[in-house]
DNA sequence: CGAAGTGTTGAAAGTGTTCAAACGTGGTGG
DNA sequence: CCACCACGTTTGAACACTTTCAACACTTCG
């Protein structure tokens, strides 16, 4: 059997109708505490062109902000259950989650990580389908999922680049599908860590350093792996010298080509 | 290094400008030749139901009749191939498919098979990301790409309902991930069937008997096994008193609760 | 400084894979 | 009508691989 973290569960959230109206800014420094988005805080959000918010005008913006809450997820905080009623949907703006589905008997598979710009809500089931936990100190902007309704039927292009999201993340399970069925070790790790290379490109100049804000067992059940089979892997790559590990959590890419060839069967 | 199907590619489409007007429904005998989906046969379709064309009202299936082809794929040809510039959408109105990636050195992958009712066209590449290949005889209404771009944007429900068809494959996808990642062969193979069934269902009133399109290999390499490993599950199965098998493409369900069980860890 | 959590490394074991051969079925031609 | 061939499937045995189990190292935090 295998354990959790603790599952620290932030406060419930609070009805979207009861936040302060328009004009408060700063967002309070009160960590655990639910906090409003108001001003024009969503035009000058840094990763606007990231999220499906790009979509949107500023008048849009504007009203989509109006029905937007930024919630804190620290570390460990898990932000929806397996089997919950789906009440919001989120778009996240800082730190790192993971997607988790467990299984009675413990077997645990990690769905996906979720990165600032990305959008949790494309479903089509009335419930959480998996565990949403933040692996690092996070923020997301909740909306509620009847007024997210709303706004698609009121802004095509909001429906349409849901619809472009949507499409993407089809691509992106089939390339992930293929890896899982019929790619090695090597290959998974070295595929993952480009993919991070490319995220985190996004975020900020990195050069050929990856942060890697998840365990070793996090990324095993992401790709289908044990733990120590994993942390071979790493050693193995090191040994080739197609990469160095710095620090636990920091990956250095040396030899970027030889990555990418080993990963190519697998893309 | 594994072999191919014959890759017998059907006539390159007609220019859809240049089909038959309206008002020929009868398609021709010609099992080679791309056919005109004429006339009001689109509301009399059988699939229509089960498509997304059921998002569209009897005026709005009319504008989509006339986009439409309909052309026969024969078993063991390729309707698209991986690389390829997308061109057209297509909506799957008989026989079975298979969606097929190909890596350098001959590994194999199935990412889905598709039945009638299933649409073609959600990705966000410009290009095929896989071979497209008939497993029976088949038939596809085909749409142009600009063309159904253009519809989309003119019938709100189409995007809605494309959102949501979307929504439910992220889901499959998801599940079939977990299943790639971390199921045993028999839980694999116990969740293809009962999926493959209620596919069916919806089809035709198939009692507890499924038939399998297609071969152990193409199983196999949708499972992530080997036709081998396949083979003996099924075998595995059969012993264990869950299924018969009375042909080597047909399936009978005898103990579906026993089978949704081994499946159940799964799902 | 000690303890706990996390990651690494090693040896043994289990499982699916690989390679090879036999089986059964369907189609063809004698 | 039957023999034969081709194809897909099944079965068997040896192998290679990851997993499992266990011990050890490292870092962090109390």
């Amino acid at each position: 059997m295998k354990y959790h973290l603790p599952l620290i569960r932030p406060p419930p959230p609070l009805d979207p109708m009861t936040r302060p109206d328009t004009g408060t800014p700063s967002p309070t420094a009160e960590p655990s505490a639910t906090d409003a988005a108001g001003g024009r805080e969503c035009l000058q959000c840094s990763i606007r062109h990231l999220s499906v918010c790009s979509a949107l005008s500023c008048d849009e913006v504007q009203a989509l902000e109006a029905i937007t809450v930024s919630q804190p997820v620290p570390t460990g905080a898990t932000l929806a259950r397996a089997g919950e009623p789906r009440t919001h949907v989120y778009t996240v703006t800082d730190g790192a989650l993971r997607l988790v589905r467990t299984l009675a008997d413990g077997r645990r598979q990690v769905s996906g990580f979720v990165l600032p710009g990305d959008y949790l809500g494309l479903s089509g089931s009335d419930n959480h389908r998996y565990d949403i936990e933040a692996i690092a100190d996070s923020r997301v902007c909740r909306v509620p999922l009847s007024q997210m309704k709303e706004l698609r039927q009121r802004f095509p292009h909001l429906e349409r680049k849901l619809l472009q999201r949507a499409c993407q993340e089809l691509d992106a399970a089939q390339d992930n599908a293929l890896a899982l069925a019929r790619l090695q070790p090597m290959e998974k790790l070295a595929g993952f860590l480009l993919r991070l290379a490319d995220r985190e490109a996004l975020l900020r100049p990195s050069g050929k350093r990856v942060s890697l804000p998840m365990g070793r067992g996090d990324i095993a059940d992401h790709l289908g792996l044990t733990m120590e089979t994993v942390s071979r892997t790493f050693t193995k790559l090191r040994q080739l010298g197609l990469i160095a590990l710095p620090q636990l959590n920091l990956v250095e890419i040396l030899d970027p080509l030889g990555l990418k060839q080993l990963a190519s069967n697998g893309v």
